[in-house]
RNA sequence: GGUGCGGUGGCAGAACGGUUAUGCGUGAGCCUGCAAAGCUUAUACAAAGGGGUUCGACUCCCUUCCUCACCUCCA
């Protein structure tokens, strides 16, 4: 498989068939997560589970990040703990993550159960001299790592000049950063330099180099953790270790919306609660999957609209498979078949460009549902295609909603007093029935001599969509 | 100002030095008891601007312009 570094600005082969080890640079936890978080982690979640389909060992690691001055400052705010708004944002984020059919990483760490290493990776890199104590807390000397800029591809000299690096007399370079902050007030920890908390870059070294070691896979987040963060991270990690950290840097482009990052200054969030709750999980997967990683993809009711047209055509085209009972057999059907596959999988495996893998999916969907339509899907056909499509889906992270037994029963109990009607040729009683189900969101699909039903997913942009016209 | 990603038809979005991907949308028709599903067909004469290389460039080179992101916390 190829992905593009972001380090070397070229293509790297990632070796699948050894365990390969990512770690995700999740969330802080301090308030409700967005799409964009949602975009990120996602496109790991895909990449993760193509890669288990092809049986690669993974280890996956997500952090989060519950200590930081943006969580104390919302603790105060709410007259509460830091520890109390963590936990409650950690609970939120696997409410969202879970609804978004997000699989669980290998571990979660978080900085506060991590002090211990945190502080033994601050001595050693004191130790070595790479890090300084003052009066405000210990620091990072940018100076001491020569290749300080290489992943942001930004110059130290440059950095300086700039003026919107904040003044602190105490440090001995303005670009030297935070490993320990000396505070008093709660949260903070005891350590050999005295009381306080880590900084923000340091966490995500120390649990690195702890759960996947000091050289692994990938290292993955949004674009806009290049700087500072990872740079900061790669300058603690190998100073500290003086090996190559990550192998492969991988950063995934911003959600915008009108063409701006959806961030919390602008105000133009869309929460994963928000988005959920009108277009549900599967049009979200597919609306963060339609562009390239690498790029931003711009928010819109017109996009999400979209993907919800394709979903339709997927739901239609799973109802026909399971569905089919022609006789009929497609003699191309396995080359249809293995051409999907190579298409899905090569486009994967191509910089994991998941919209040419989509397009490979669709056009399968597409396929199946003319045939169907045109009354030439063989059930054995079906056979042969169902595991195909349920591959697919399960790498999308796409789920087809179930229908209980007894609703399938009452359904087909519906369908047959509907043809009754239909061949007395009493329409309006036929038509009140379809029109019953389709409140329950079954549509009837009249094929030649058989009715199918197809349960649609309730999406309720679709709903008032409908209602408006 | 610096750095980075880009600028392709109404929208989304690829590949490729020579053949106007593809999807969505839109128009018309077919199918149907009517719908839905599906089909057929039409539609877009697309490549930010200007140079160059070439027999030929959307694709390579130069240049100008522009968007966005990062340079401060940020997925």
């Amino acid at each position: 498989m190829k992905l593009q570094d972001t380090l070397c600005n070229l293509e790297q082969i990632l070796d699948i068939s050894k365990t390969v080890k990512i770690y995700l640079c999740g969330v802080t936890v301090y308030d409700e997560s967005h799409i964009g978080h949602a975009r990120t982690i996602i496109v790991f979640d895909v990449l993760r589970k193509y890669l288990e389909s092809k049986g690669t060992k993974i280890e996956f690691i997500q952090n989060f990040t519950d200590v930081d001055d943006k969580i104390i400052n919302r603790a105060k705010l709410e007259n509460t703990t830091a520890e109390q708004i963590s936990l409650k944002y950690i609970e939120n984020y696997f409410i969202d993550f879970d609804a978004l059919n997000v699989k669980r990483a290998t571990k979660y760490p978080r900085a506060t159960e991590h002090i211990e290493e945190i502080i033994n990776f601050i001595i050693k890199l004191i130790q070595i001299n790479s890090a300084y104590v003052t009066q405000n807390g210990v620091y990072f000397s940018v100076s001491k790592f020569s290749q300080y800029g290489k992943l942001s591809k930004k110059k130290i000299d440059e950095l300086q000049s700039g003026a919107r690096i904040e003044i602190d007399e105490s440090k001995k370079d303005p670009l030297d950063f935070a490993l320990w902050k000396f505070s008093d007030t709660l949260p903070h920890w005891n350590s050999p330099w005295g009381n306080g908390r880590p900084g923000w870059h340091i966490e995500c070294s120390a649990m690195s180099v702890k759960y996947l070691g000091e050289n692994f896979e990938i290292h993955g987040g949004g674009r806009d953790l290049i700087f500072p963060h990872h740079e900061n991270e790669i300058a603690q990690s190998e100073s500290f270790t003086q090996k190559q950290y990550a192998k492969i840097w991988m950063h995934v482009g911003m959600v915008t919306i009108s063409g701006e990052k959806m961030s919390k200054s602008l105000g133009n969030i869309k929460s994963i609660k928000h988005v959920l709750e009108n277009w549900g999980s599967n049009i979200i997967r597919l609306f963060c999957l339609s562009g390239h990683y690498s790029k931003p993809i711009d928010y819109s009711e017109e996009l999400l609209k979209e993907n919800l047209i394709k979903w339709r055509q997927a739901e239609t085209c799973y109802f026909e498979l399971i569905h089919a009972s022609n006789q009929n057999t497609q003699i191309q059907i396995k080359s249809i078949l293995e051409q999907t596959k190579n298409e899905f999988d090569n486009a994967l495996e191509s910089d994991f460009n998941t919209h040419l893998a989509l397009s490979a999916f669709f056009k399968l969907v597409k396929e199946v549902n003319y045939l169907a339509a045109s009354e030439k899907l063989g059930s054995n056909d079906a056979q042969e295609i169902i595991p195909e499509f349920q591959r697919m889906l399960e790498i999308l992270g796409l789920v087809i909603p179930k229908i209980t037994l007894a609703e399938k029963e009452k359904v087909d109990n519906m369908i047959i007093a509907r043809e009754q009607f239909r061949k007395e040729k009493k329409f309006q009683e036929a038509d009140k029935i379809r029109d019953t189900l389709y409140e329950m969101n079954i549509e009837l699909i009249d094929h030649a001599g058989k009715t199918i039903w197809i349960q649609k997913e309730k999406i309720n942009a679709d709903m008032q969509a409908k209602k408006s016209n």
